[in-house]
DNA sequence: ACAAAAGTGTTACGCATACACCCATGC
DNA sequence: GCATGGGTGTATGCGTAACACTTTTGT
């Protein structure tokens, strides 16, 4: 076990015959904040394996590209968004999920990506029934392979980065509330915070959020107008903003 | 570019000729505390491509193996430990490299993986030269491939791990004292820490570390002999560790 | 005696928590 | 008026940073 096996170390040389071809995917955890819940996008399997369950959108990565240009591909397909539109997505690479039984077909090595969106007008723009639609997180049955898997480990991730980084606004539409923002946060932690300390943290954590000048104010139904802002340029958080509590396994 | 092409979306089904075969890899970057410095397990290669450069030792995943599992089996004939022995180290996958022309001579996607260990005796127990050493992180030239990416992405990794994690006493042998815990984060951190304050936080984490009853005593060369600990339960650090000054990016 | 490292104690400050309170809008 | 959500202010407490000091070894 411990001798080395000529031909499959890599410093040694490539043997053709030391590796069988790998299937080599991309599976896609695309969260959005919508109706104050965390909501999935999913697609429905029309055959065996799992026929008729739900599963991650996803697809093969293609001779010519990378991984999370794979990623960014399937994205825009599934949503049926512009490329450019998609282009400014917060797109992430999560894990890569190699069981050698993880699809009973064949071998296949899935690398997963994370994604987060604003609250879009709707998935797609045809009529296509096979196409992915949003989910509120949990009210599906068990997803197909293994899915569940990488959709825990999305959400773990996301509400990890969401303590220590400004990742929220990917969440939000390009101008929002401070209200917006904190709901993003309860959402995902699912969890209620205090508005005057959020407003506070978030307002003296530099490059978190600018203000927008113009209108000073917008409603989002009733209660007072509240000021616009818009992401500012960083991406770290420090101190970060820990969750209640937090214990996040 | 937003339309579906057929045979290349997974729920539709497979088709053998929607894909090439891709190589699916594995890269160690394995670190350890050595001497007060970090230092990180290479392989020196003996063929072009990057004939006589330094490159992180790895190889192909077998067809029967998940990605882990080829991590653990290749830092096993890398290090010439004992599979029990390598059962027991800290290996994380880190992140996947998928670039189409990262290696010139074929499609090979690679898991990267890091793995932290001990101070050991010596990397590998035979004579063989072309075996892995350690090399002191930042002391050799350009690395094969892109993984001089892989190492930055995996140090990165692990000074963000140490602020949040116990990881650090997995650079530790079974028994070890304060200061040569405190030594693994000024060391992959690359700071001072204050000795009192560090003491208190460690002490005070539930779970983090848990004294060794015994001998209340040993030495490590002069100074007052310190007090041994064994690494506890906990796996997280609430609330974290943040290092100085921590910028990370 | 001196240096070096472990261990204890103390103070000050920053930040987060937990409130109380006022403002502006829809109904 | 009342409910709802935005925005401001303030007291309290925890945890870290900074630093002084004692203890115990090797040389």
């Amino acid at each position: 076990m411990t001798a080395p096996r000529p031909g499959a170390r890599r410093p040694d040389g490539y043997d053709p015959h030391a590796f069988e071809p790998f299937a080599v995917t991309v599976d896609l955890a695309v969260f959005t904040v919508r109706e104050e819940r965390l909501q999935v996008l999913l697609v429905q399997r029309g055959q065996e394996p799992y026929q008729g369950a739900w599963a991650l959108p996803g697809g093969f990565v293609l001779p010519r590209e990378s991984a999370g240009q794979a990623a960014r591909r399937e994205l825009a397909e599934e949503t049926g968004l512009s490329d450019t539109t998609v282009a400014h997505l917060h797109l992430e690479q999560l894990r890569t999920y190699s069981d050698p039984d993880r699809d009973p077909r064949m071998r296949v090595v899935s690398v997963a990506y994370t994604a987060l969106v604003p609250d879009l007008p709707e998935p797609r723009g045809g009529g296509d029934a096979a196409h992915a639609q949003w989910l509120p997180h949990g009210t599906y049955g068990p997803l197909a392979f293994d899915h569940d898997a990488i959709l825990a480990d999305a959400h773990e991730r996301v509400g990890a980065k969401l303590e220590y980084t400004c990742l929220a606004t990917a969440f939000c539409p390009p101008e929002f509330t401070l209200g917006e923002l904190r709901q993003v946060y309860e959402t995902v932690w699912g969890v209620e915070l205090d508005r005057p300390n959020f407003r506070r943290k978030v307002l003296t954590t530099p490059g978190f959020v600018q203000a927008v000048e113009g209108p000073p104010r917008l409603t989002g139904g009733r209660g007072k107008p509240a000021a616009l802002y818009r992401a500012g340029e960083a991406t770290a958080l420090h101190p970060p903003l820990l969750r209640p509590e937090g214990r996040q396994k």
